[in-house]
DNA sequence: ATGCATGTTACATG
DNA sequence: ACATGTAACATGCA
């Protein structure tokens, strides 16, 4: 589930623990989402620490605490944070949980593609220091576009978007989204976009997130029906532009959608 | 039972 | 070296 504006959304769930002490950890240690880091030392590292702030930078969010010490959480396919009750019982797929004055800070994840990560340093740490530009930052400007595109034209247009390093947030509804607000169909080329194409990509992807960050991000709400998002899973759903069946298959490894009589 | 899932990465292949 | 494709990870749901 977890894209961009997702990630922000679950990143603020935390929210209530900031400025809150550490008082008990628990945790499976045991699963995948352990492989990164020492469990024990996650354990033995947070008690007694006080929750700073948070941050979040595509896919990945970052906790800081007192003493130098930051967990990072990658929610992969079906991690979430939230909250529980100091009274509920934690369940099973909780492989983190901090426990605090009002209740626990929760790390659930299904299927265990999700990862967490402690750093210990005296500011942000190494792994946090070098990360492409966001998206929605001046940074990423046309220019800057422009010169991703420039050495990949063998590459098909929707696997690109999909490259953290380059796009880092976009995941596989937003890149569906993007290439449909384009009108480019996502198993083109790069090589064969035009430079009004192109234009259109970078319009659109920054359009995308920005929509995700103003709907999504706050609470959760689901983009207007005008966005593909809204139709793309419904069996026979229709193209919000041309009212027609849209296209279902795989490109670049994954499920897409798009609309074959709206994009070229 | 079968097939599929909004992610990442190691490894294979060209 | 480089670019792209595939399998694997673990679980729940239709």
């Amino acid at each position: 589930m977890p894209e961009l504006a997702e990630v922000a959304y679950y990143c603020s769930r935390w929210n209530p623990g900031i400025g809150n002490r550490v008082t008990a950890v628990e945790l499976h240690g045991q699963t995948r989402c352990f492989r990164d880091a020492d469990a024990e030392d996650v354990k033995a590292v947070l008690i007694g620490k006080r929750l700073i702030g948070s941050r979040t930078h595509g896919k990945r969010m970052l906790f800081e605490f007192s003493q130098g010490c930051w967990l990072g959480v990658h929610l992969g396919m079906t991690g979430r944070l939230l909250t529980r009750e100091t009274s509920v019982a934690l369940e099973k797929h909780d492989h983190l949980a901090l426990k605090m004055n009002f209740g626990w800070l929760v790390f659930n994840d299904p299927r265990q593609f999700g990862k967490i990560e402690l750093f210990e340093s005296e500011g942000l740490p190494d792994r946090w220091r070098e990360l492409p530009r966001e998206i929605l930052s001046k940074e990423f400007d046309y220019e800057y576009f422009d010169r991703i595109l420039e050495r990949r034209s063998r590459a098909i247009v929707k696997s690109l978007l999909l490259v953290q390093d380059l796009f880092p947030g976009v995941g596989n509804w937003m890149a569906d989204e993007i290439l449909w607000r384009a009108r480019i169909r996502p198993d083109r080329r790069l090589g064969c976009l035009g430079e009004k194409e192109q234009k259109a990509l970078f319009d659109s992807l920054r359009f995308v997130c920005r929509g995700a960050m103003k709907y999504v991000a706050p609470d959760y709400t689901d983009p207007p029906r005008s966005w593909l998002f809204r139709h793309r899973w419904k069996a026979g759903g229709v193209c919000p532009k041309m009212g027609k069946v849209l296209e279902r298959d795989e490109v670049g490894g994954r499920t897409t959608c798009w609309s074959s009589s709206w994009q070229r």
